[in-house]
DNA sequence: CGGACAAGCTGA
DNA sequence: CAGCTTGTCCGG
């Protein structure tokens, strides 16, 4: 029997004996003696040829049902993908806790589904049709859309297929909340939400594995074990939480499509504003232009250029008049840590790069830089001329000290960390509030620039997903009542136009066009190498056709390749030097 | 990764 | 040369 020890920092594969009357299957989790040590392992195979010379150990325990076949394949798949060892991956797929019985109901649990299908479809709506009749759909619905009969109508086509359904949601609320909306259809729904306790997430991990109709997680139900997938959802794909923050840094989206691929299941992915990984990946389907335009909360601008230098840029009257009326308010600034925006003395603009609109800083070399491109220019106001800039410098705790004497009355900080109940009728915090707050009648960003400038090559996309997430707290199932306040220097911004005109698709060209000519994904696949072992790593790779090697800024290596086949074949044809070495492919920062 | 084992350093 | 640290190797 061959086994895959669980070993971080050991992708190799060990034989073993399996003692007489054991059961063992493919996947199952078992304890083995490995040098002096009992460590967890994977079943990879069962009748394996070994190295006669090696005398075997025997087993040491089965403990637990693991990932299925399909799902050990993957993890092969996702190792070459993400330059990451197969434990990693299979660690996120194993269940958390023990599960015993490899499941027996699969096929009773397929019939069950089959016999629902009959059931015809309650909205028989034209957008609906074309997104279950594209194979890989990707599907704009705007931040107010009820995205609920699509998600039932792609549950049934599933059944229908014979198959369950795969849903990822970014956050474990949604999945949780989605469960019970699915379970109360009659459906049977496996909840894979990280949080649970290793019981119940043990038991909803065999659920799935019985052949739930629908499995419904976060991030890590994209490796799910179900027996036969038959239609793959993913909610808000634009949302970073799809994807893992260390390494191996893998996106649950690619993660699926790969699944859907190899099983030939048909995939949407639904988003307000599409990720342009997932508009390279799909086909559009989006409702009419007047539909999508009224499914976005109204977005009022106030430009900061225009306001009375005596108060600062942060209180215009605009916002005063908001944060007096009704509430809750719910205000946002980025705190200063990031901040290194420039603005104009003379005509308060920002200082920004002529090439690609990023937030120029000012770095001590006597010259402006840009973050994102690497680009220069002299020190000089590009609007009017003017040679005088000054720092924007910003922070919670004053600016809230400063609307509670315009509000006269109690102004709380909603931080990360703190408490979900929001203690009074106006808050102000960093964007982190914005997943902390439900609902509220406003939403107020109170230097938006500090989102849109920001040197980061998804700056847009960014903060495009951040008026999505504000449009939502002020939409909440009701009318479009509420109103997002947005306060900036660049009024003109396409990122702005496009969310005030509820037509995303806007800024899809461009940005694309933008990416492609400063070498940023997904018109390339990048890679970031550091760490000790991150020197003797690259000389590895030196000459790999098609594979450039930029760098080290900071101790890190860029590798840039035109596609993933490139890169990942580069990066799995180095061997592995010894010492610590992180490999981040498609990574946030780049 | 982490145990095993070897080589290197220190102080009596 | 015991007692300890540091480094390298390798796992069935």
């Amino acid at each position: 029997m061959r086994v895959l020890p669980d070993v971080s920092g050991l992708d190799k594969e060990f034989d073993y004996l399996v003692p007489d009357g054991w059961h063992v299957e493919i996947g199952d989790l078992v304890r083995i003696d490995l040098h002096g040590r009992r460590v967890r392992g994977w079943v990879l195979g069962l009748d394996v040829e070994s190295d006669p010379g090696i005398a075997l150990r025997p087993l040491a325990k089965v403990s637990s049902r693991g990932p299925d076949a399909d799902v050990l394949d993957l993890a092969r798949w996702a190792a070459w993908r993400w330059a990451g060892r197969r434990g990693a991956f299979l660690r996120t797929a194993s269940p958390p806790g023990v599960v015993k019985h490899r499941p027996a109901g699969g096929a009773e649990a397929l019939v069950r589904a089959a016999e629902r299908a009959c059931d015809p479809l309650d909205s028989g709506e034209e957008l609906l049709e074309r997104a279950l009749a594209a194979d890989r759909a990707v599907l704009r619905l705007p931040p107010g859309a009820d995205r609920l009969p699509f998600i039932v109508a792609a549950a049934r086509d599933a059944a229908s297929r014979g198959g369950s359904l795969l849903i990822l949601c970014p956050s474990v609320d949604e999945a949780r909340r989605l469960g019970r909306l699915l379970s109360r259809r009659q459906m049977r729904a496996a909840v894979m939400a990280d949080d649970s306790t290793p019981r119940s997430g043990a038991d909803q991990w065999a659920k799935a594995a019985e052949g739930a109709d629908v499995v419904v997680g976060t991030r890590s139900a994209a490796w799910a074990s179900v027996p036969r997938l038959a239609r793959v959802v993913v909610l808000d794909e634009h949302d970073e939480a799809h994807q893992q923050q260390q390494s191996p840094t893998w996106h649950a989206r690619d993660v699926v499509a790969e699944r859907a691929r190899r099983s030939g299941a048909p995939m949407m992915v639904i988003s307000p504003c599409p990720s342009l990984e997932a508009m390279a990946w799909g086909e559009l389907v989006a409702p009419d232009r007047v539909t999508e335009r009224t499914g976005w909360s109204r977005i009022e601008l106030v430009d900061q250029r225009d306001l009375d230098p005596a108060l600062g840029p942060l209180f215009s009257p605009r916002l005063v008049e908001v944060v007096r009326g009704p509430g809750p308010v719910l205000c946002i600034l980025n705190r200063t840590g990031r901040s290194r925006l420039l603005a104009c003395t003379a005509c308060a603009s920002v200082a920004r790069c002529e090439v690609c609109d990023s937030s120029v800083a000012d770095l001590g070399e006597g010259h402006l830089s840009c973050g994102r491109c690497g680009g220069t220019r002299p020190m000089v106001c590009a609007n009017c001329g003017g040679g005088r800039l000054k720092n924007l410098r910003l922070g919670v705790s004053r600016v809230r000290e400063e609307l509670e004497v315009l509000v006269g009355e109690p102004v709380a900080e909603v931080t990360a960390t703190g408490s979900a109940q929001v203690p009074s009728r106006v808050v102000v915090g960093t964007e982190a509030a914005l997943h902390r707050v439900d609902r509220a009648g406003s939403v107020v960003f109170m230097d938006f620039d500090q989102e849109l400038l920001a040197p980061r090559y998804r700056a847009s996309e960014q903060a495009m997903a951040l008026l999505v997430r504000a449009a939502r707290v002020v939409y909440r199932g009701r009318a479009p009542g509420g109103r997002v306040l947005v306060q900036t220097r660049s009024p003109d911004h396409p990122v702005l136009d496009a969310a005030g005109r509820g037509d995303p698709g806007r800024l899809v060209a461009d940005e694309a066009r933008l990416r492609a000519l400063l070498g940023q994904p997904p018109a390339v696949a990048v890679a970031l190498i550091s760490g000790p072992a991150a020197s003797e790593f690259i000389s590895g790779l030196a000459g790999t056709p098609g594979v450039k090697v930029q760098g080290p800024v900071d101790e890190v290596w860029r590798l840039v390749a035109p596609t993933h086949v490139e890169l990942c074949d580069a990066l799995a044809a180095v061997e592995r030097p010894a010492g610590r070495l992180r490999i981040e492919v498609d990574p946030l920062r780049s």
